[in-house]
RNA sequence: GUGGUUGUAGCUCAGCUGGUUAGAGCGCUGGUUUGUGGCACCAGAGGUCGCCGGUUCGAACCCGGUCUUCCACCCCA
């Protein structure tokens, strides 16, 4: 019999009381800041069946879906023949589940199936981890928490609005300053690629004009050319790419670049809407910029899409989130548009990390250790103990009757402030002392005292 | 999914071109102090060198496979 040493799954991640506190930092700012624009807690399952993941997040997106073999005789519907012709003839077979990729499409079956008892608009937020069977690397998990905030059944842009709102909120609170918003809008891509005549490839053309800030606008092209983009469409492209700062100029060139397009100008005009509205609330635009070459992946937006990158670290965007007209039509339930986004705790926990963020005191921690003698002193520090607890007091009895100086080294190493102390002498006078681990005074009190001055 | 990288004590890492009993610092345990933590000093415990196989008289070191870590691409929180 062999010990084996145990190990996690590629991806994941045990987190400790010291991580935990920090976390917890992050998590209660994210959702303060949701429960105060108005949104509801909502959990669901972890796994979904698989007919609800597949197709919402493109191939890419269906392929790092987790899939649950089927419980019992998993095998007893494979035949020989499907084995022969692929992985994707025995699949259905095998497994009916999956864990769920994101948040937003478990909401929209949600809010499918309980369509009879939500009352519209529908705010919600969830706070659940994800799973992707993604190539772990710099930020990037296999299993990780996701934190959304989305309304659906309203295609206002006070949404759109309050999306912006909420993350700066949480940013400011967390103590990030130097990040962007990125926003733009489906639609405007969409015009773009029917201005340069590829209409219906905006799909392609964001993929590859997403990465101009990364690989520069050469190879941006040397891409849509391999793509089959006609030369002529791609020189109609780089007016786009030169494009200078500012998020009023770029509007108004866009307006007459995109003349041509009804759809891109509905694009054009949501978005200063929303830029409006946030004057209007009594906002700036600090830290929004409007980014015409923001494209996300995700298949199912269609109106704004946001993203937010923190400045100068070396992890990769920290929110996104977007408009999505028709996620629930793909249930059975059409004309309930929904807009959402999401906070990657994870991401921010290691945002945060890299510039020195987390403040020093948040670790939840003990105040009071009691430390005693002998069976005496144990029993008369459960009293006190009792007593302390029943004031609000976060304190702990030593548990085993050893040494001393065995019980202090534990206070010091859980940093526990302050020590009290029963032997015989404390008894006798029906008193206490206490130890201030910090400045190493002592003092002798009563328990009255003692309760008075931990308060 | 493609390419690369990493794995030695609880942690951070040494370990020469393959050669006897694999080291350090920190941490841990005990003691100096049987009613007092941090500091100091002394002593001690702790390792199938990721795992499996191969080459060799001999492997932590070379070779193959596998798992893991991190990185780039793809994509994404």
């Amino acid at each position: 019999m062999s010990i084996q040493k145990p190990t996690l799954p590629k991806g994941t991640r045990d987190f400790g009381p010291v991580q935990m506190a920090r976390r917890n930092f992050i998590l209660e700012t994210i959702k303060e800041t949701f429960k105060l624009f108005g949104f509801q807690q909502l959990e669901t399952p972890a796994m979904e069946n698989l007919s609800t993941l597949t197709g919402k997040y493109g191939d890419e997106g269906d392929q790092l879906l987790f899939k649950l073999l089927n419980s019992g005789d998993f095998l007893k519907n494979v035949e020989v023949e499907d084995l022969t012709s692929g992985i994707s003839s025995v699949l259905p077979k095998v497994s009916e589940k999956g864990l769920r990729y994101d948040l937003t499409v478990p909401f929209a079956r949600y809010v499918v199936m309980n369509r009879n008892e939500i009352t519209f608009p529908f705010k919600r937020f969830q706070i659940q981890p994800v799973w992707r069977a993604d190539r772990p690397q710099k930020g990037r998990y296999r299993e990780f928490y996701q934190c959304d905030a989305d309304v659906v059944g309203t295609d206002s842009l006070l949404c759109e609005l309050e999306i912006l709102l909420m993350i700066k909120r949480v940013f400011g609170k967390l103590g990030l300053a130097d990040y962007s918003i990125k926003i733009n809008n489906r639609k405007i891509l969409t015009g773009l690629s029917e201005v340069i005549g590829e209409k219906g490839r905006e799909g392609e053309l964001c993929v590859a004009i997403d990465k101009l800030d990364k690989i520069g606008w050469e190879k941006v092209q040397e891409e849509l050319t391999q793509r089959n983009f006609s030369p002529e469409s791609i020189k109609q492209l780089s007016p786009i790419v030169e494009l200078k700062e500012g998020n009023q100029s770029k509007l108004e060139f866009l307006k007459t670049y995109l003349s041509s397009s009804d759809i891109g100008k509905k694009g054009i005009e949501e978005l200063e809407e929303v830029l409006e509205l946030l004057k209007t609330y009594g906002e700036n635009e600090a830290n929004v910029d409007f980014d015409v070459v923001l494209a996300r992946g995700l298949t199912y937006y269609t109106g704004a899409i946001f993203e937010v990158k923190v400045n100068h670290v070396s992890v990769g965007s920290v929110s996104g989130g977007g408009r999505y007209d028709d996620l629930t039509g793909v249930f059975g339930l059409e004309g309930v548009s929904g807009v959402g986004f999401s906070f990657g705790v994870d991401r921010l926990y290691d945002v945060m990390e890299e510039l020195g963020l987390f403040p020093e005191e948040n670790m939840e921690k003990t105040k009071v250790l009691i430390t005693y003698f002998d069976k005496n002193g144990f029993d008369y520090g459960l009293k006190v103990l009792n007593q302390l607890r029943k004031a609000g007091v976060s304190s702990e009895l030593y548990p085993d009757e050893t040494k001393i100086k065995k019980q202090f080294t534990y206070a010091d190493k859980k940093q526990i402030p302050y020590v009290v102390i029963l032997g015989e002498t404390e008894m006798q006078t029906n008193t206490i002392s206490l130890k201030d681990l910090h400045s190493g005074l002592q003092e002798s009190l009563s328990v009255q005292d003692l309760i008075k001055k931990m308060e």
